[in-house]
DNA sequence: GAGTGGTCTAGACCACGAC
DNA sequence: TCGTGGTCTAGACCACTCA
């Protein structure tokens, strides 16, 4: 099905990136586009809600909707995203090695939310980030192998989220994360190159699929000189 | 006025709250939930819309709206919050200490892009925020004195927030938010309990207002043991 | 008062899931 | 096939800004 509001935010976006209009000058108003796209305003409305989410405008009640400065922020990592995507945007000079695929000892108790039922068993895939050859990121990966049947070195070579929602059709719902420092395990010192670095940041997530079911676990382990979380966020409605 | 969504929203959030449906149930169709507040199904809709941003439920096309586990995840401090809101939510046992209040040198070029006009102003204020009697997060405050006439150790040893939106009814709009670790300032060792710690946790906002103007920027160092971010994320929107 | 965005309605049809 | 959520419409009135 043809999404008529995805289409006009796609062409809105194409137009404020072409500096169609400027920063602080307003978009024409809700009426104007209802008509000049041949829409009802509701559905205008949800192409500006998108646009507004996603960091071009701002409305103002009785004014109208303002285009902002998008280049002050930097929009890389909020929301859920992998590190190849994220590899991609940033244009890093970056490699992955992939340490190591097993399925978890059925004797380990602590991946056992990820069970949905007593006989799954768990992935785990550890892999390391090198950033311009230095190795500065450890990924640690949690998946119930019920939907993960099958994990290659190709698959976690490339990025695992491209294999799952494209190949496997699953498609992520949410996540949570946290981020805290820490102190470095015996592993960190040996799978990085943290130099003289006595802590590191943790990401920790877990991913949800569409359909509510927590699908995978992870932990992000960063050397703290090359780790940056960027945020956008819009005050929370009345 | 009286918002119909809002109060449906805060209705719904009450009943799940106290268990009406347990997790992994579904609410009552949209249109089921229409007749029952006698409103339009795209109102109904709105209200849902706010309960799932918010994590209280996941929509799965052809089934219904999911209940889904919120105790699972910890909201305390993503979007715009301030750390007394923070405080008060997580009960801790905090207290302020006013360093210094004061207008930023006019030579001082570092804060320049917080002027809208060359005749303003900028606050600098420095807080220390001490949790069970330790001294770990130095916030570093800047404000244009256009939007902020007056600003007292009263003020400021409360929640500068709370007079910002209370008393002189300017409305936050979106901030945009950086998370890095740095070494520590020759500031940040004598004004906050650091001991060993050879690393703190800064993150700086640029917080703006409903119209889109650039109002404050922010810089809270926290003591690393003392810092964890959490955030609750939707996948993006197709 | 004219124009803007914010809320709300009562329909309609489509895409998807379960049976 | 039926019920669910997803999209869309053509109106209406309200709240706000600005001249």
């Amino acid at each position: 099905m043809q999404k008529k509001y995805l289409n006009i935010y796609n062409d809105l976006v194409k137009k404020i990136q072409s500096n169609l209009w400027s920063i602080g000058e307003l978009l024409p108003s809700e009426n104007e586009l209802a008509s000049q796209y041949e829409t009802s305003r509701e559905t205008i409305r949800k192409a500006l809600d998108l646009l507004s989410q996603n960091g071009y405008i701002q409305k103002i009640q009785g004014k109208g909707s303002m285009i902002i400065d998008r280049n002050k922020f930097s929009f890389p990592v909020s929301g859920i995203e992998s590190f190849t995507e994220l590899a991609g945007k940033l244009e890093l000079n970056s490699r992955t090695i992939v340490h190591s695929i097993k399925y978890l000892d059925p004797n380990n108790k602590s991946m056992e939310f990820l069970k949905t039922d007593p006989h799954d068993r768990v992935w785990n895939v550890n892999r390391i980030r090198a950033i311009d050859g230095e190795k500065v990121i450890l990924d640690k990966d949690y998946f119930n192998d019920q939907y993960l049947p099958l994990l290659t070195e190709e698959i976690c070579q490339g990025s695992i989220y491209n294999y799952i929602e494209n190949e496997l059709g699953l498609v992520i719902g949410f996540a949570q994360k946290e981020i805290v420092v820490e102190n470095p395990t015996d592993e960190d010192r040996e799978l990085l190159d943290l130099e003289g670095f006595s802590n590191v940041v943790v990401i920790r997530s877990q991913v949800y699929l569409d359909d509510a079911n927590l699908f995978q676990f992870t932990e992000s382990r960063h050397r703290p000189d090359k780790f940056r979380f960027v945020d956008f966020a819009r005050r929370v409605k009345n």
